[in-house]
DNA sequence: TCGCATTGATTACATGTGTAGTCAACAGAA
DNA sequence: TTCTGTTGACTACACATGTAATCAATGCGA
């Protein structure tokens, strides 16, 4: 459930790929990938061993080919990353990072609705 | 306004202590950040000049030190990286944020009761 | 069977980051 | 005036990261 190592920014374009669909082989991944980003075929390559060595995705051999699937779900990861994230810059407290994205206009009608759903979900 | 360069970790710490107070002499900062961390004060000298570097703070020379402060408020700093975080993993929208924060038990009740002030707010 | 294309493995290399040591200048004590 | 401690500047070095090139094995087409 923890995620123990760090995802870089380029390893989590690769498992944002990974979690739309799996499992992949290094070319899936890369055709997914290359296009947004430019990356030749080696760098998706390179990622997907690091990627590896730090256990957050895992592969099963398909003849001389490997699968590629994530060890790590993205729900889990999000949480972890959501938790680091409000601890390191709004002390834990949720409700200054809401002040802060409602003045950036960040939130739209739905989501005001939405986030009152949620509210009065917890209440209860 | 906006952060063009990036605010490491370790740059993070030292940037705290900057916007708790400051100016600060560069043993000041030390004396605020190495107690946490056992950091030598060479530590914090290398991460006031990359800071320097990247124009994120200033330096006011005070007889032979330096004097230094930010550039960025803290305030920018926390709307951009907000903005970057709920893009990078929420695709943007806020909601999912706020459903996936209720359900880590992140949101207190006063949490509770101050969002609904604050979507009170801006539906006004 | 033999060469080629595909695929993972290994190596490369510049830049960023964490964590400091060393050096040179200068101000204040003796 | 000379010594010493403080301070910023410069250098160091290992590991992470972005971005690949190259190598070696191997299966498949000719």
């Amino acid at each position: 459930m923890a995620v123990s190592e760090k995802i870089s920014e380029a390893e989590l374009v690769v498992m944002e790929a990974l979690w739309h669909r799996a499992p992949l082989t290094a070319a899936d991944v890369a055709g997914q990938v290359t296009a947004d980003r430019g990356w030749s075929i080696q760098t998706v390559k390179t990622l997907l061993s690091r990627l590896m060595a730090k256990d957050i995705i895992a592969a099963d051999q398909d003849g001389r080919r490997f699968l590629y699937r994530p060890m790590v779900a993205r729900e889990d990861y999000v949480a972890s990353e959501s938790g680091r994230f409000v601890n390191r810059l709004f002390g834990g407290r949720i409700s200054p990072l809401i002040a802060q994205l409602a003045q950036q206009d960040q939130l739209t009608a739905d989501d005001i609705a939405e986030l009152e759903g949620i509210l009065k979900g917890l209440k209860s």
